[in-house]
RNA sequence: GGAGAGGUGCCCGAGUGGCUAAAGGGGACGGACUGUAAAUCCGUUGGCUUCGCCUACGCUGGUUCGAAUCCAGCCCUCUCCA
């Protein structure tokens, strides 16, 4: 039997909301942080430790992983969540992040997105209902609108362009997503998210919402934020946008962010948020710490045998030394790309846990200014 | 002992008269990274009183307006033959 997809807001602290979403696949504690999976791999890490750590639900990509190794493939494998061992909830970003990040190979018209695979050079076609059709076939249990994300700045007309597009793709991509419904290609624990877009602009953002609640998705995302614009703009951006959204849906702040990001919007009432920050700054030697950031390439930790994290709920952020994760990183080993895209991982979700916690108590604001304090300090300057 | 090759910045290595404080790579140091074309990318890497000066391509001397580059001597390294 399959359990119907839903939202239940527990509790709010202010504007900082404490909930749970419902798939089929299981229960999404919000405030929620999803980690990254682009090519059904959340990189560096096995599917056990991203659930250990505490996330509920992962991020799979509809371009990626249709260049390779393909939609239909993956549906004849039994779908993703089986290919790739996962069998909590899985939210597909729609290729609208990739309009952009691939903006120097691919093509926009009123249709879609013809893009040209950077893995091959053979062409490709994303519509909003195909995009829909892949989501589907992966299995997606969230599944996101096809959407034009811009860079920014941009120029007013060209975010308006944008904004309106993804609106008429929002419309499509519901029509498609309700006729595999229809067509038993999805089910009532699966939903489609709509994305308000707008860039920085409050009454584009406000149009955005509007036409987007409107058609009635079961959940709203902000998207094209972090693309630019800075904290303060965006947050900015958050406080005006949000408030146009329902209370009984969940917001989804798509691509963001810093720790301090993820504080800041949780305030405003963001309930799930995505980023490739944890994993890719782990990568490249970034280690995220309840006493702040580290950059473990930096020479200062070369002999330091402290451990990366004592207050980390991480078993590696205690078990191994600054010097030896220094080490490795410099010595561009594939264990210090692990370790550090475990342990961030494992801070990320206590980030979200701590903040969860906070809401209950309704001690969100003393607790959020108390960490900030404390993650956000940095070592004097030389 | 004989024949040959060669000694360049932290390391490797290009450069064979001026455009050379010296390519390129590595290393070192620092920075960036926000719905992942990223185990990636960017910057710095002789000194100083920094629109200039000083020191610098094994050492010493020479040729030249000008030398890492040409000449002489010396020192050292490597390969082959005895």
């Amino acid at each position: 039997m399959t359990e119907h997809f839903a939202f239940h807001l527990k509790t709010t602290d202010g504007l900082a909301r404490l909930g749970e979403i419902t798939t089929s696949r299981g229960v999404i504690r919000t405030p929620a942080f999803m980690p990254v999976g682009t090519v059904a791999t959340v990189k560096a890490l096995y599917p056990d430790q991203v659930r250990d750590a505490g996330a509920d639900i992962l991020l799979g990509n509809t371009y990626h992983l249709m260049l390779r190794p393909g939609a239909e493939r993956i549906a004849r494998l039994g779908g993703l969540h089986k290919f790739m061992r996962w069998d909590g909830p899985i939210l597909t970003d729609s290729g609208g992040f990739q309009v952009m990040s691939l903006g120097k190979i691919r093509k926009i018209t009123e249709e879609g997105v013809a893009f040209q695979s950077h893995l091959d050079g053979s062409r490709h076609m994303l519509s909003p209902e195909r995009s829909i059709e892949i989501q589907c076939l992966l299995g997606a249990d969230i599944q996101m609108q096809f959407d034009e994300c811009i860079e920014l700045p941009a120029e007013r007309r060209e975010v308006e362009r944008a904004m309106e597009l993804s609106l008429r793709w929002a419309e499509r991509s519901k029509r498609a997503f309700e006729a595999q419904r229809a067509a038993g290609g999805a089910h009532a624990g699966q939903a489609l998210f709509g994305i308000v877009q707008g860039g920085t602009d409050a009454e584009l953002r406000g149009r955005s919402a509007a036409a987007l609640v409107d058609m009635e998705f079961p959940g709203y995302a902000v998207g094209g934020l972090a693309v630019g614009e800075g904290h303060e703009a965006m947050i900015a951006t958050l406080g005006q946008t949000l408030p146009a959204l329902p209370t009984d849906k969940p917001r989804y702040l798509m691509g963001v962010g810093t720790p301090l990001d993820l504080i800041e919007s949780v305030r405003l009432g963001v309930d799930m948020f995505d980023c490739v920050m944890p994993t890719r700054n782990g990568r490249h030697g970034y280690a995220f710490t309840w006493n702040g950031a580290l950059n473990m390439r930096n020479a200062k930790f070369a002999e330091d045998m402290s451990p990366l994290d004592e207050l980390s709920s991480c078993p590696a952020a205690r078990d191994y030394s600054k010097a030896y994760v220094h080490h490795l990183i410099k010595s561009g080993e594939f264990l210090g790309a692990m370790i550090l895209s475990w342990v961030n991982t494992v801070f990320y979700q206590d980030l979200m846990a701590a903040m969860r916690d906070a809401i209950a108590h309704g001690r969100f604001a003393e607790w959020a200014d108390e960490t900030k304090a404390r993650i956000t300090k940095r070592p004097a300057a030389p």
